[in-house]
Parts: structure tokens; C-alpha cells; sequence
DNA sequence: AACCTCTGTCATCGC
DNA sequence: CAGCGATGACAGAGG
């Protein structure tokens, strides 16, 4: 029978990983002990573009989807499970390795991983699981019997699918290397030409499978050893699709009960119930015959409801980089609203301010899908709740530093060529109220008037005249009365008899002040005194100035105090709904922990107790289900790496 | 009387 | 070099 194109060749495999993310088992479990896999699976299988037009079932043996010589290993490695007496019974072949390993005393090597103390470890979960029980009712009575009877005609010869460098390959390889001691590296390279590779590895298992029939039960058994190792390697590198289908096969029970959306763990329900609770059908078909990517697919619920995704088809790829782009940060989080306006998020503290905020919840984001498994793609996802009270749009309304105008520069200052500041005459500012604001947050928006009018050629801007304070006022007041106390100068002045008020002479330009003191007779004390009187009253002015541009210095900083206060009371209530974000999302970690953990179901179909199971992330990406007294122990470095996926 | 603020003045610097 | 503005420092007036 020729078989149809391999459809995990032309992304089905993306497929795979994506529905794997859909459900919430980004955790590469031991997928056979997770029914609502398979029955997923069943439901979504149509969805897939070249599926074989013939295999209306996918688990089907018949159609050429057929087990591979795993399975019969598997059977084997039951049958001397149970032989050896073990309590726990294994209903996987991860499972059954694990039993095996320990029971036998193979703490060497790749069968050794577990170690010797792993031994009583396992023991005690097989007794905790049988004992903890979990739903008595959910029991499965699978006998090992017909699952080793219809493992032992699993045996026989399948067609073995093509897969020009794929993972049909890998298993064509693993199931005759023991047989025929084939180097991987060649086996990988005859399965790549093609036809030939495939009849090479069809006649390659045929021959291991009439060792296995008429092996001695050593031969099996080492056979069942070679099979367990590269069962390691074959785990090491990926979980394939047909692997998939050959473990949910071998367990009918499983395969095709209860298909149905619930089976869903919650996490995905959750997460989309998160952003839009309007929405609780998962559109699951249309996340994956839209071939979306992961991104977009967890966002369907919400995406037909709230956002059109061809809107922003970029965005809901590469979030995080946009996001850390300093070109445009209104783009970068696109779905967020942090209560900053985007053109604020660019003049208050622009990159800085984001990268603070990055590197604090981003990193949480990434620590968080370490943690979990999930990509940091998906974890943002959680934050882009609407009831998060996150938001990067929300207007935020802060005096900027913009409108501050915090030039302090002698062209905005008008300190140069001798300016009053206008509305100071207007306006009396009591520097010590003002100063005794504490960064206060209702502080009001100051607009400080820095142009300082000219004094020449404008009388009343003289000293006689400048309302400052005090004595000023009083002589101001006292301008056209002759009875007024004169100042010193005016008083000098008088004494000299200067033919000059002290106003002309101060005011008067250089050019006039020159050619009146040649116009008159004057003795070198009067033109002294004269030129004494000019010299002090400019002073007294530019002193003035001095002090009104150094009051407006003192003002301009304590606004810049304010609004940055007040950018830093935003910035910690910023903080404080993304703690609650983190908080939210580390909530929804342990349950879906839980959840994963509680879908394991030992031999008699009772759950696995959590508590003696836990799911252990490596640094290289892989996820362990390891014993937790192995984890408590400090024998992570033994644990067997039962399951692995790379992202 | 002590303290503070305001103001005027001087000395100095830089343009 | 003179003129001028800016500014620190000081002193006196006034509160």
C-alpha cells in the first residue's frame, strides 16, 4: 500500500508543538497517560493538511499509521515488571523503564540513571499511588495481558512511513541498531535517499522482529535493554507525531474515550476566558486550520472579539522585540495600556523607562517561562488582560518635563541685555510657600515667565519702581513725593548738585551718557560721583535680575521635583498591577502544575498523587517527571530524562 | 537679641 | 582697554 506523504514532513510537527501549547502540555509528558491527548488529537486530526485521505482512524494499525516494535518492548518490559514483583505496575513504557531499571538494580549507565535510591522511591509512589487512589470510579481495568497481547501483535511487520530526514528515520534507526549495529550517521543517511532507505529499514525491522520471536528470553531481554536505550535517544531528541499515534494506540481504552473540548486542561480555557470572559468556547478548529502561530492561535478567543489580527499582523509576532525597540514603543505593546501616553512614554524617561520596566516584569515573564515551560510569547499573553489594569495607553496625565521648560539657558532666561520678569511685577510669589512644597502631588503646573524686560529706555523698570519687596515698594511709593527719603545716591547727588536725577544717569545710554557729561561743566567729583551713581544703580538692577533668574532656577527645579514624583508614584502603581499580573500568572502556574500532574493515572487508573511526582525543568530546555524524593534527595543529576521536548 | 529675608553694594570675572 | 552684565559675598535695614 503507498502511503501518502508524510503530512508532520510539511509542518505537521509545528502542528503538533502547537496543539501541544493549545491543551497545556507544553511539559512533554509521557503522552499515553493523558487520554484527553488522544481524544484531542481525534478531534483536531481533520484540521491537519495532508492527512492521508484513508486514515479515518490515525491509530489504526491497519492503515499504515501503524505501532512501532516499541510497543512489543514495552511488553516485554511489563512482563518483567511484573515478574520481578514490583507493587508499582507501569502503564507506560516510561514507566515500565523506570520500574525496570530500579528493580533490577541497574543503577549503571543509561539504566542506572535513577540510582540505587531511586529504588524505594518508585516503590513508594507505586504504593502512594495505589494507596492515594485518587477516584476509585475512574479506575481503568486494563489487563497487562491484552495490552501485551495486542503489543505482541504490534510486532508485526508495519509499514514504516517515509520521512527523508525525519523522524520515521531516527526510529528506523533506533529499532535496528541493536541488530544490526548500524551507525547512526549512515542509517540517517540511506533513510534520506529515499526508497531505498525505507525498503533498507522495512527489511532492517523485519529481521529484528524474527530475533524478537525467536530470540532466547536473554536475547530479549538485551534487546528490551537496547530498545530502552535508544527509547532514550530517541526521547532526547523529540516526541514524533507517529510516536504519538503508536502510544495512544496501544492503549484502545484511551484512544478513542471522551472526545471533547473539556478534556482541555484549563489553562487555555483560562487564559482566554482572562482576556475576553464573554468568550468561553475555545475555537480550537480555527486556531489550527488557520495554521496560525502560537501567538495568534491563544488569541483567537479574543481576537474575533476585540482585535482584528490582520490589523497588526506584525505585532503578534515578535512582541517582545518590538518592545524592546526603541523606535516605537507605542507598537511594542501594542495590547497593553500602561497608564503613560505613548508620546510621554517617549519624552518622560523614553527607553529608559521601558528598559526598567523590561528588564523587571520581562524578566519575570522569561523567568516565568523557564518556570513553565511556555514560551515567553505565551506568558505575555496573560498580561494582556483587559482586567489586568495593565495599560500602556491609558492617558496619563502628568506635567512633563516639556511643558517645564527647564531651559535654564541665558537666551530663555533673558538674564542677558537686563529683563524684568513682567509677571513678577503682577504677581508677588512668596518663595517660602513655595518652598515649603514637599513634592506634594497636586502640585500645579508652573509657568515660569524667564524674559526679563529691558531696563533702558524704560522708567518704570528703575529700582525707584520694581515692586520686589520692602524697601523697594517704599521708595517706589514715594516717587513724586518731595518729602520721600531720598537714597544715597539721590542724596549725594543732591549734595553735588548733579544736574541729573539719578534715574537718568542710571538708564541713559552710554553713547548720551557720554556726550551729556561733555555737554556740561562738570568737576571730576561730580562726573566721579556720576559715573559711581550709573555703576551702582546697573548693579542694583542686575542684581535684581540675578536674584530673580536665581528664584526661578529654585522654581524650575522643585517642578522637576514634582512631576518626577509624580512619574514615580505612576511608575509603582505601574509596578503594582504588574506584581499582580506576576502574581495571577504564578497562580495559574500552580494550578496548571497541578492539573498535569493529577492527569497521570497509574495502572488501576487512579490518579497520581502530586505530592510524589514532580515536574523537573532543566537548564537544556527538557522537563523531567521525576520522583519527588529523587528531586529532595539531590539526585537530580541520576534522574533518567524520561521525556524531553526542545523548543 | 538672635535670626531671617530683602536689598544694595562691592569685587570680580568673562564677554 | 573700557564698558557692561553676571554673580558671589558682604552689610544694613527691617520684620
Amino acid at each position: 500500500m503507498k502511503l501518502p506523504k508524510p503530512w508532520w514532513a510539511s509542518g505537521g510537527l509545528l502542528h503538533l508543538r502547537l496543539l501541544l501549547s493549545l491543551v497545556g502540555l507544553r511539559v512533554d509528558l509521557d503522552l499515553c497517560l493523558l487520554p484527553p491527548v488522544a481524544a484531542l488529537w481525534e478531534e483536531l486530526l481533520p484540521f491537519f493538511p495532508t492527512r492521508p485521505a484513508s486514515a479515518s482512524n490515525p491509530f489504526s494499525a491497519s492503515e499504515g499509521w501503524g505501532r512501532t516494535p516499541l510497543l512489543p518492548a514495552k511488553g516485554r518490559l511489563l512482563h518483567e515488571v511484573r515478574a520481578l514483583g514490583v507493587p508499582f505496575i507501569p502503564r507506560t513504557l516510561v514507566d515500565a523503564w523506570l520500574v525496570h531499571s530500579v528493580a533490577t538494580g541497574d543503577a549503571d549507565g543509561t539504566h542506572g540513571l535513577l540510582g540505587t535510591a531511586a529504588s524505594s522511591a518508585v516503590g513508594d509512589g507505586g504504593q502512594s499511588a495505589s494507596a492515594g487512589g485518587g477516584d476509585p470510579g475512574e479506575a481503568h481495568s486494563s489487563p497487562l495481558a491484552a495490552e501485551e497481547e495486542e503489543e505482541e501483535k504490534a510486532a508485526e511487520p508495519t509499514a514504516q512511513v517515509p520521512d527523508a530526514g525525519g523522524r520515521g528515520s531516527q526510529e528506523t534507526e533506533v529499532l535496528s541498531e541493536k541488530s544490526e549495529a548500524v551507525d547512526h550517521s549512515s542509517q540517517q543517511k540511506e533513510n534520506e535517499e529515499g526508497v531505498s532507505a525505507q525498503a533498507t529499514s522495512r527489511q532492517q525491522r523485519k529481521r529484528e522482529e524474527n530475533k524478537m520471536t525467536g530470540a532466547s528470553a536473554w536475547e530479549a531481554e538485551k534487546i528490551v535493554e537496547a530498545r530502552n536505550e535508544s527509547h532514550l535517544h530517541w526521547s532526547d531528541t523529540s516526541f514524533s507525531l507517529e510516536d504519538l499515534f503508536q502510544l495512544l494506540s496501544s492503549q484502545p481504552e484511551h484512544s478513542l474515550e471522551g472526545i471533547s473540548v473539556e478534556d482541555i486542561p484549563p489553562f487555555l480555557s483560562s487564559v482566554c476566558e482572562s482576556v475576553n470572559p464573554s468568550v468561553h468556547n475555545i475555537n480550537l478548529n480555527q486556531a489550527i486550520s488557520h495554521d496560525v502561530n502560537l501567538h495568534e492561535a491563544m488569541l483567537l478567543c479574543s481576537n474575533t472579539s476585540i482585535r482584528d489580527p490582520s490589523a497588526r499582523p506584525s505585532q503578534a509576532q515578535e512582541p517582545f522585540l518590538q518592545l524592546n525597540s526603541p523606535t516605537s514603543p507605542q507598537q511594542a505593546i501594542p495590547a497593553m495600556s500602561l497608564p503613560l501616553a505613548n508620546n510621554q512614554m517617549r519624552n518622560l524617561t523614553s527607553q529608559d523607562l521601558l528598559y526598567d520596566l523590561d528588564s523587571n516584569i520581562f524578566d519575570g515573564l522569561n523567568l516565568m517561562s523557564l518556570a513553565t515551560g511556555f514560551s515567553p510569547l505565551e506568558v505575555s499573553q496573560l498580561f494582556e488582560e483587559p482586567d489586568s489594569g495593565v495599560s500602556l495607553n491609558s492617558s496619563y496625565n502628568s506635567t512633563s518635563l516639556t511643558n517645564s521648560n527647564c531651559t535654564f539657558d541665558g537666551t530663555n532666561l533673558g538674564a542677558v541685555g537686563g529683563c524684568y520678569p513682567e509677571p513678577r511685577k503682577h504677581c508677588h510669589v512668596d518663595h517660602r510657600t513655595i518652598s515649603g512644597f514637599h513634592g506634594a502631588l497636586e502640585c500645579h503646573q508652573v509657568f515660569h515667565d524667564h524674559t526679563y524686560h529691558l531696563q533702558s529706555g524704560v522708567p518704570e523698570a528703575t529700582s525707584e519702581t520694581f515692586t520686589w519687596t520692602g524697601k523697594s515698594q517704599k521708595i517706589s511709593g514715594c516717587l513724586d513725593d518731595p518729602d520721600r527719603n531720598l537714597s544715597r545716591d539721590e542724596e549725594r547727588a543732591k549734595a553735588m548738585h548733579i544736574p541729573f536725577s539719578v534715574d537718568e544717569i542710571v538708564h541713559m545710554p552710554v553713547d548720551s551718557f557720554n556726550s551729556m557729561l561733555s555737554r556740561y561743566y562738570l568737576t571730576d567729583s561730580q562726573v566721579s560721583l556720576i559715573r559711581d551713581i550709573r555703576r551702582r544703580g546697573k548693579n542694583k538692577v542686575a542684581a535684581q535680575n540675578c536674584r530673580k533668574r536665581k528664584l526661578d532656577i529654585i522654581l524650575n527645579l522643585e517642578d522637576d521635583i514634582c512631576n518626577l514624583q509624580a512619574k514615580k508614584e505612576a511608575l509603582k502603581s505601574e509596578q503594582t498591577q504588574w506584581n499582580k499580573a506576576i502574581n495571577t500568572m504564578r497562580q495559574k502556574l500552580y494550578d496548571l502544575y497541578h492539573n498535569v500532574l493529577n492527569r497521570l493515572r497509574d495502572d488501576q487508573g487512579r490518579p497520581v498523587n502530586p505530592s510524589h511526582y514532580a515536574l523537573q525543568y532543566s537548564h537544556d530546555g527538557t522537563i523531567l517527571i521525576v520522583p519527588k524524593e529523587l528531586v529532595s534527595s539531590g539526585h537530580k543529576k541520576e534522574v533518567p530524562k524520561v521525556k524531553r521536548e526542545r523548543n
